[in-house]
DNA sequence: ATTAATGCAAACGGTTTGCACTACT
DNA sequence: AGTAGTGCAAACCGTTTGCATTAAT
């Protein structure tokens, strides 16, 4: 949307949060969180690291992990795991959210806020389980492919 | 909690059954399904390789997850994704269960019939989606993690 | 001048694969 | 005998780590 060299909210803050932290703004973390703020939802580490080098083809891998671990500490970010195993980050973990995956087509969901919180609601009063919303994924297969019938 | 009768032995069968599609009855087999039958639940991958190397240190890492795709050809097996992203089988035939784990204490609890049932359904009628509960492991913390208040 | 962060390479853990050999049928 | 299955080692993939070097403060 606008490429001008400064950030949506919360982003535009990154640098001055790490500072406070005594951490370095530097040109790798400035890529990967121009990256973050373009991305909508989740990533996998691995996508991460394509998409960065994609703006900048010197990207490490190990850098782009580092620099996800500071932005998880100063809450930008949030690691979950996805139904295929891989570590998925969750961008703006304001809106957390659960997953829906589907095992025919592979397409993936959000799930809505009524039914995320009706699940917590449920599983904090049959179990007191304190639900982590961006932690979940819930594998199953989608109305269209529910009617392929595909197995 | 045993519902012993209601269900066929299936392991006493798998002989017969590999026989059938053409494949064999081999001694590292065995050793895989004598382990699978005394589980309960859920083993990853890993944990079954050591509970086989534990009955017969010469077990191969690459013989048990062969066959446990050959088990799970036959429908005695089932594969997901735990909350850590390692591979997680599922012994049959218990009924098909979702997984709660605590991020406190690493802890793991199966969700309850009634519990699983309404989050089926919920989903179903939220979004039509058709919820595979063997693959459903919600990450959170238990009642005792949520007392302590660790974070 | 400090010392956080990087680049690189190597290590990791769980899983998969290629291939010659073994052994079930 | 024929071929499924094994053992082994090496490859794999995403991720992590050790360490000397670079660069933000």
């Amino acid at each position: 949307m606008f490429a001008t060299g400064s950030f949506a909210e919360p982003w535009s803050s990154v640098r001055q949060r790490l500072r406070d932290r005594g951490l370095r703004w530097t040109p790798q973390r400035r890529t990967v969180v121009s990256v973050l703020a373009a991305t909508r939802g989740h990533v996998t580490g691995a996508e991460l690291v394509e998409r960065c080098r994609a703006v900048d083809p010197s990207t490490i891998p190990s850098t782009v992990y580092r620099t996800l671990d500071v932005l998880e500490e100063i809450g930008l970010v949030r690691h979950g795991h996805g139904a295929d195993g891989r570590e998925e980050f969750h961008v703006r973990p304001e809106e957390e959210h659960g997953h829906l995956h589907c095992a025919g087509c592979g397409g993936r969901w959000e799930i809505g806020a009524e039914p995320a919180a009706a699940i917590v609601e449920l599983l904090r009063v049959s179990d007191g389980f304190a639900v982590d919303l961006s932690h979940v994924t819930v594998v199953g297969r989608c109305p269209a492919c529910t009617r392929a019938g595909t197995s």
